[in-house]
Parts: C-alpha cells; structure tokens; sequence
DNA sequence: CAGCGGAGTCGAAGCGCTTCGACGGGTGAA
DNA sequence: TTCACCCGTCGAAGCGCTTCGACTCCGCTG
C-alpha cells in the first residue's frame, strides 16, 4: 500500500504538504502541486479512506436506503439506484445500499458508524416511521417522495398531483365524461405511500373540476387481477371512456383483458399511464403517459445531497413538472 | 458522538479493556465485560468505522459489482443485490454498490482506499476484463458466473450447463424430436457472457445426444422480436414440438405470438424456461421451468466471502443442480 | 514458602491522514 | 533600509480505535 509519506518522500516535500497540495485548502505553488500530482499518478497512490475519515470527518459515502416493499416496480427502483450511484460517482461518492427490514436501524447504524455522511431515502409513505430519525440526525437527507409533514426535511418527486391532474385534462380535453384510476396494489395504499396517494388526489379533483364522473380502483398485478378489474369497471361504469393506469407491471395486461372484453384501445377506450417512458413506449399499445423521470429524480436528490453537505442553502421541496407524451392510446371519444 | 473513552469511564475502566471485551481478542471477566454491555447499551455506543480501519484494516464492507448490461433482465439482477445486502448484514457487513461504466477502476479504487474488504462480481463474462485485476488484488473476491478460465478464483453459479441439458432432456422424455433454444438478445452472446454460453452448450449437446434435431436463436426482446422468432422457427423448423426460452421478458409475447400462429401452449407445442421461478410461474401460461435461483447465489456469494475473510479455505467453484419444475406448459408430443 | 505462570487489566504507541500553529524568506510600503 | 505582511511550507498534534507489551494479582506447584 502506498502512502502519503511515500508520495511525499517522492515529491521532496513534507506529507502535509501533500495533503494540502491535493486538497486544495492551502495555497500550494504550482511547481510543488505538480510534483506532487506527478509522484500520486507515478505511484499510484490513493488516501484510505479509512484513515481519513477521524481527522476529516467525511467518508465520502452516501447511503441508499431502497425498501423493496411488496407492489413496488423493481425496475423503477434499480433504474433509481443505479441513477443515484452514478450520480454519486460524479461528485466522488460512493453509495452504500441499505435494504428492507433494516429500514430505520440501518439509517441509524450508519449514521453512528460514521459509515456515510449523507443519507437519501426513497419509497417515501406520508407518515413515514423514518422521518423523526431524519430530523434528528446530524446528517443530511434527501427524501424520494413527499410525506405528510415535510418540515425540515429535503424531498425530491414528480408532482404526482399535478400527474393525476393531468392525465384527467388530456383525457378530458379529449371529450371524455367518464374516467376511472386503476392504481397501484392495494397494500401500497394501505401503508399511505405518498405518491400513490397524491396521484389520487390529483385524479379525482381534475374530475370533480370538469365534472366528469371518476372512481379509483386500487389493483394487483397480474393476468387475472387485471381481467376482474376491467370486468368491474365496465359492469359499474358501463359508460367508461377514459383510464388512467398508475401501475406498471399491469399496463400490457389490462390493455389484453380490456380487447378481451371487445373494448378497442384507443377506438372504445382511451388509456393513459403514469409510468417510467420505456414501459409505456413498449407496451402492447403505445400508450400516452407522464413520464415518471427516475433518472432525473435520483440525479437530483445526489445534487442536493451534495449541495447540503457544502453548506449550501437548497430548497425544502422539489416537485418536477409532470410532462405528458402523446401515444397511441389515447383518442377523441366517438360521437355519441 | 458517544466514543469509546465514554464508555470506559462509564464502565469503570480503560479504553483498550473497552476495546478488548467487544471483540474478545482477550480474555475480560465476566463481571467486567457485563458492565462494559451495559455502558454500550445504556449509552448507544457504536464504534466509528472509520477511526477502526486504520489499525484494524477491515472495513465489515463488500463491494458488489453490478454491471448492468444491457439485454440483462433487471429484476434478476435487483434481487441478486438484495439477497447479497441481506446476507452481508447477517454477517455484520454493509454492501457498497459499484455499477456499471466504474467497472474494473470502481474496483480498483474500492480496494485502494480500503472502503471495502471483499468483492462480489455479477454477470462475468467468458473472458472479463476484470479478471486479471481481481486475480492481483489483496482482497478476496466472489463472481456470480463462471469465466473461461477460472483458476485462482472463487465462482458460484447455477449449473446453466446442466440447466441446458436438463431441460432438453426434458423435453425428449416427452417425445420432443425437433426443439429450439430461443435465447438472450444477440449483444449477451457477442459479449460471450459466461452463462448464456454454457447454456447453450448445455442444449446443443443433449440434443446431440439424444440425436434429436436443434437450432438456437438469440433474440431482443419485445413483441415484434417475439413474433419474428417465432415466425422464423415455423418457417425453418415446421416439424417443431419443443421450445426453450432463455430470456425472461420474451415468455409472454413468444407464448402469443406462437398462439397467433396458430400454435397453443402446451397441446402443440410445449415450452420451459430457465428464469426465476415467479416470471415463470406467472406468465400467460404458467411455464416449466429450471429456476435461476438468484437470491440463493447470492447467499452462498456473501457466504463464501465470509469464509475467505476469515481465512477458511473454500472451494473454487460451486455449481448449484438445477432443478427442474413442471408446470402447465410442457406435454407429451401428440402422435403423430 | 518461594517461585512460576496465567488471567485480567492498563498505558502507550501507532494506524494514515488532516489540520493547526509556526516559521522562513521574499515583497512592498514607509 | 527597515518593517510588516503574506505566501508557501513544515513539524507536530490529534482523530477514535486497536494492539502490543507490561504489570499486578492470585492460585499452584515444588
């Protein structure tokens, strides 16, 4: 291994010098810089990050807590970290990944430890169990996702609200008078996941706001789960023009089970999803979609992160426009 | 911050003795190291990682490698690194991500700066680069796949070979005389990625032995690529009964789009899959299948590092049987 | 009863790095 | 010419922890 004092014995300077050479935080000439950049590149040398961390006090680590919880899109998720971990390079971090079930120790084992200076946390529920521990660490945080009481607290989301709104507007513009939400695993609502409530939200008030008549249906995954929704929906709503999907691994069912049904997608149904680009691009129809951007929404909360830990003042809430793309899912209603 | 010197003031004693009764190197009395627990408990005493590194030289992190290639399935890969996260924190352990585009530098630099103690590697390829490196590295490292020439390194995989094997065998036990291996998209093969070759070596050489007639197709993924295949194989093979698919997101839209064609699951045409059990389970039709146990690999990855860690010697490859499960998909050929 | 040795504990050193205070020498102002 | 000051550098201290060597009891053995 190959240290500091090596590269100092190298360069003809002293190790602190070396240290400030390579940190910056003391003027250095340029002659002694430059010996010292070239004795590091020659040797190879890097600082262990170990012995950095007592006196310096930052790892350079920031840890990702991922839950995995049941009904939620796995591909999202990765897409999510790996955008984070890059994110994370960009500003010379490297990310730890805390899993489930270690959910709230893991943030504090970590924080102890010392094992990472900054913490960002996704699959946020309204009335999240981690959040006094957050308020109360000495580290900083970035929420993926806005609870309930936000004070204090850095998030980072798609305006989820704004998605359901308007998903419901395109729909509606479209001449379209009956609409129904077909939304995420039930369990998922149960635990007052954020942004699955707040589509709702969205929903049904761009509804109520053109007078359409709307119903939301919480739904599993799966074949079968998606012919008894499309079965219910009709049976109650026989005039259903207009759906909004909010459930990724169910669009390409659902689309099946509807054309089972005899109903065309977009001729007799018009569909629209919030989902990540790809998924709805690919699906059986090209479906119309806001773009859930979790690449953006990793990239953005490492950004904040780091601003955080230089000190810098960032903003409490950032909510991304939600932007929908036309596909071919989506029609003007046929003339009555 | 509660420190070690708090906890030996607390408990009535020095600092080393602190340090000796939570890791036992020494022998402590009871008495003693029951009130050393309790000033650690009472003060939620958490030993700073950094400030052990140093001396201790050991980080309690792994490294995992996750390249995330494209044409690689992602929730094979999402679950692999939860079972290895899970895992390692049994073992006291955290687990730092290292993606794509880092690839061997991201090693290199991990092992340099001493922020991990261990490497586990997804997704080797017959001849990965990475290799050499690991080889020369001071830190022991795992890789999830077999590469071409894996002396002087520790591999754990399914036995994709046997999986190929098995399920042609299968398939023939049946009266399957013409089958085809619809594989991986092209890019996995022309990457010469461990696994999807030694399943293809699997397949071919069953067949060859049980002198039925074979051909394999590497296809993307996607609707259209499913129907192109499945044309394609009619067109070249129109006496075909049996078909494996190795690409878990084609099981749907392959199974359609031989419907299609006029061709039902499992009465014309019988189809397994070596994927993980639930995409398996859930498709269209449910498919016989030889699980690709990822949570296990994992595991048994963190396991063996562990054991390497520890100075136990531990054997170089372990190939895990496959196993294979009948489901709805796979009937004896109809008389002809 | 002296001497030995092991169990249990302590103090000090040291890990690789950063940072603080200090120092030398050159520069510009008086 | 002198003095103040700042730039660039160095040595030493210290981060929280582990570990090494040493010391003190105490119980045995001979």
């Amino acid at each position: 291994m190959v240290k500091i004092t090596d590269v100092a014995r190298r360069a003809g300077v002293s190790p602190s010098t070396v240290s400030y050479a390579l940190s910056g935080k003391r003027p250095i000439s340029d002659a002694t810089r430059r010996r010292v950049q070239d004795a590091v590149r020659e040797l190879g040398y890097r600082p262990h990050a170990g012995a950095r961390t007592p006196a310096g006090r930052r790892s350079k680590v920031l840890a990702l807590a991922v839950p995995l919880r049941s009904g939620v899109h796995v591909p999202v998720v990765t897409q999510f970290a790996v955008s984070v971990a890059t994110a994370a390079r960009a500003h010379d971090h490297d990310v730890l990944l805390l899993t489930q079930g270690e959910g709230e120790e893991g943030i504090r084992r970590v924080a102890d430890a010392g094992l990472a200076d900054a913490v960002v946390v996704m699959d946020v529920q309204l009335q999240d169990p981690r959040l006094p521990l957050l308020r109360s660490l000495p580290l900083p945080s970035v929420l993926i996702g806005v609870p309930a009481e936000p004070d204090g607290l850095t998030c980072v989301d798609l305006d989820f609200r704004a998605a359901g709104e308007l998903c419901v507007d395109h729909l509606a513009g479209l001449g379209h008078r009956v609409v129904a939400l077909v939304g995420s695993p039930p369990e998922v609502y149960v635990r007052r996941t954020a942004f699955a409530r707040r589509l709702v939200q969205g929903f049904t008030s761009a509804a109520d706001r053109h007078r359409i008549a709307s119903t939301v249906h919480p739904c599993g995954t799966g074949r079968d789960a998606a012919r008894a929704v499309a079965e219910r929906l009709l049976r109650e709503q026989p005039a259903l023009t207009g759906v909004v999907v909010h459930n990724e691994p169910l669009l390409d069912p659902l689309i099946d089970a509807f054309e089972r049904l005899g109903l065309r997608v977009p001729d007799d149904l018009s569909l629209t999803a919030v989902c990540p680009a790809p998924v709805a691009a690919s699906a059986r129809v090209p479906v119309t979609s806001v773009a859930v951007p979790s690449a953006e929404l990793g990239t953005r909360a490492v950004h904040l992160l780091v601003r955080k830990l230089s000190g810098t003042p960032v903003p409490q809430h950032t909510l991304l426009p939600p932007r929908l793309t036309e596909r071919a899912s989506t029609a003007a209603r046929a003339a009555a």
